[in-house]
DNA sequence: ACAAATAATTAGGCTAACCTAATTTTTAAA
DNA sequence: TTTAAAAATTAGGTTAGCCTAATTATTTGT
């Protein structure tokens, strides 16, 4: 009935590729988020198969089942809420808050998500402005882009970024981007009208904007 | 260098067991502790003698370091702080705070059980009454006894219960009995000195009054 | 001091979750 | 469409952390 720590991790790991890659999930695109081999993924699929958390086809890839989306949508609930805990209220910032979050995100106690969302008074995003999803299921909606996505001169605002890597977030501090800053440009962007900042393609595909 | 989450559970058991029985700690106690067979945990008393946390001697039984104290006691205080937090944040009941922050316990960071205990305000004592190590390992004194050992006619106060079982604390709330409660007697206790309540001797052991 | 009771250990085995290396299958490009 | 590249799978192995059953060592009560 319940699921291990890693077996949580792996329906995380496949939801969020299915994200973005419209459902379809490679093994290897799993072993790669994980840092796994794909021997390993391939007996994780088999076992998630077992346990009807996922369907798999060497072909199709892997996908959710209802129960299995219904488990991954509330880990991302919890590491999502946690992150916002340990922001807001500890003080962390929003590059320090993903690995703690990545723990606790696995706490079990059926009343905790609701009794943390309703202490820190119900909020729709996390640090890096990604959605926290509801009870109920239902995500806040996002209305960003890609930044890389932007026509030029548009004034845009960054409302999320989506690696949420130590290393990216510390690149983006450096250069002095921060959420809710504002663009004017592409990807040779001028902030805040006042810096210049190059960014690379790569980077620019990661930040959202509106 | 770092503990498995089944380590630390070890030691933490040492840790609770040698804390009554004066330092000795045989391996059927810390089987019973943590329901696992004696060979099991002969296999664990092995592995942490390797790695030094404790030292163990079949007749003399095991010991913690220095290194190995440390430890547990990181892990008891980030227990009490997080069932603090459980109880004054998010409005859970002292028989529910246990479960949950037996899993918190593990979350790894350096700066967290800081920033939470001043998040918390610096609290002292956990929802049952038991001291928060602080961060430079000094506990705050206790200075209660069992009730079991209360002379007839004192007036006394409910300062912690030794066994945090749910079981235990929600047959307490059962009889009416709660933190900070005055007694005036010994096994048959008077409440506040209106009801009177009939207590096993076993369970005026487990109740620690000043 | 010795027998009975209790504690500790050993031997052998299991499962989850990983690995590498070799092989087969699928996909994509020329 | 054939072939090269990429993906998936299989075979075989490891380690942590548990188990039972059998055996040996230690402690305790008379």
């Amino acid at each position: 009935m319940l699921q291990t720590l890693s077996e949580e991790n792996y329906l995380k790991a496949i939801y969020h590729i299915g994200k973005q890659s419209k459902g379809k999930v490679r093994a290897t695109a799993i072993a790669e988020e994980l840092t796994n081999s794909p021997a390993s993924v391939v007996d994780m699929l088999r076992r998630l198969t077992e346990k009807k958390l996922i369907q798999y086809d060497k072909s199709k890839g892997a996908r959710l089942t209802d129960h299995g989306h219904k488990i991954a949508l509330l880990i991302v609930r919890k590491h999502r809420l946690w992150e916002v805990f340990l922001h807001d209220k500890l003080g962390y910032t929003w590059d320090e808050v993903h690995d703690i979050a990545e723990q606790l995100e696995h706490i079990r106690d059926y009343d905790l998500p609701d009794r943390l969302e309703k202490f820190l008074g119900f909020p729709e995003y996390d640090p890096h402005g990604d959605p926290i999803p509801r009870s109920n299921g239902k995500l806040p909606v996002l209305k960003s882009k890609p930044l890389s996505a932007i026509e030029v001169n548009r004034k845009i605002k960054i409302t999320s970024v989506s690696d949420n890597s130590p290393d990216f977030l510390r690149y983006l501090d450096k250069q002095g981007i921060g959420l809710n800053d504002t663009f004017d440009g592409s990807v040779l962007v001028e902030l805040k009208g006042k810096r210049e900042v190059y960014l690379s393609v790569e980077a620019a595909k990661k930040i959202y904007v509106e």
